[in-house]
DNA sequence: TGCGTTGTTTCACC
DNA sequence: CGGTGAAACAACGC
């Protein structure tokens, strides 16, 4: 959304009144970019990078809850990014913690209200060694390999969520759209990644992209104290506990993986049976 | 008030 | 050394 809003833009101010948000800037204030126009807009995983003329990006991390608003000089607004504070509303809100300004009246804030999230600012020729100290896996907005999906899917025994979430691996889903594509793909998130079978893989594949499609398109989910707003059905189950699924009607389940809350329909994504008398071996559940 | 929240890092251990 | 699982950390709302 900012690419179309914002590049060609010059800024022309730019104030941080979150100390911690340039915490481990390289340098911890914007006036490097003030006054110099954008010249365009990188991602990479969940890292978004601003590239201006005066030779340094703005490269920033929304975590959890990060949020961008956009004012246009007429009054439209686009926000994307967590749902508070609520897009209706008046801004600066109280979780409003940068603004910037551009030449043509455009006027971003950034809000989060967990203030989990990070802004650094460096020269661009140092932008990708940062990027890859990262160590991001293929960019799941992309088609996968499939052969390398499936080779590394054998050697690993975490279960098959924990795997998807891990950024090395995949770069760019979350907690809630992990669950989305397990239940695209009709698997129990519980499952050991090594006991995916060859089918459900195939479709772990297929819906990565769509998914991650689906989500930028929504501009974030809309899931308020993990209770989901679906959107055209989606989310399909993560923030539904309780509710019917929208495949077959049984209620969506809520259980612990790795340490995540995970939502799941207990009918249509089911252990497989290696992985089922795995677990009643060894007594767990 | 302590727990839940998520993305990421760190830790102990095999 | 790498895979694993658990814990830690960030801050806040309920």
């Amino acid at each position: 959304m900012s690419e179309e809003e914002l590049v060609g833009r010059v800024l022309v101010n730019g104030s941080v009144t979150l100390c911690k948000l340039l915490r481990d800037s390289a340098i911890q204030t914007l006036d490097p970019i003030v006054g110099h126009r954008l010249l365009g807009v990188r991602r990479r995983a969940k890292v978004l990078m601003f590239d201006f003329d005066s030779g340094m990006t703005l490269v920033m991390h929304m975590k959890l809850s990060g949020q961008w608003a956009i004012r246009r000089p007429d009054g439209r607004r686009r926000v994307a990014g967590h749902p508070v504070p609520k897009p209706a509303q008046s801004y600066p809100h109280r979780a409003t913690h940068a603004v910037l300004t551009f030449d043509d009246g455009t006027t971003v804030y950034y809000s989060d209200i967990r203030q989990f999230g990070w802004w650094r600012l460096l020269p661009t020729p140092d932008v990708d060694a940062l990027i890859a100290s990262f160590g991001f896996g293929p960019e799941g907005t992309e088609p996968l390999d499939p052969k390398a999906f499936a080779a590394a899917l054998s050697r690993r025994t975490i279960p098959i969520k924990t795997l998807l979430l891990d950024q090395s691996f995949v770069a760019g889903l979350g907690n809630i759209y992990v669950d989305e594509v397990l239940f695209a793909a009709r698997i129990h998130p519980a499952t050991p990644a090594n006991n995916v079978s060859a089918v459900k893989r195939n479709r772990i594949v297929a819906a990565i992209p769509v998914v991650l499609a689906e989500g930028i398109r929504q501009e974030g989910a809309t899931i308020i104290n993990s209770i989901a707003v679906p959107e055209n059905g989606f989310p399909a189950v993560h923030g539904r506990e309780g509710q019917p699924c929208v495949r077959c009607g049984t209620p969506i389940r809520k259980i612990r993986v790795g340490a995540r809350g995970t939502y799941f329909c207990p009918n249509c994504q089911q252990l497989p049976w290696r992985a089922r008398v795995a677990s009643a071996g060894t007594g767990g559940d």
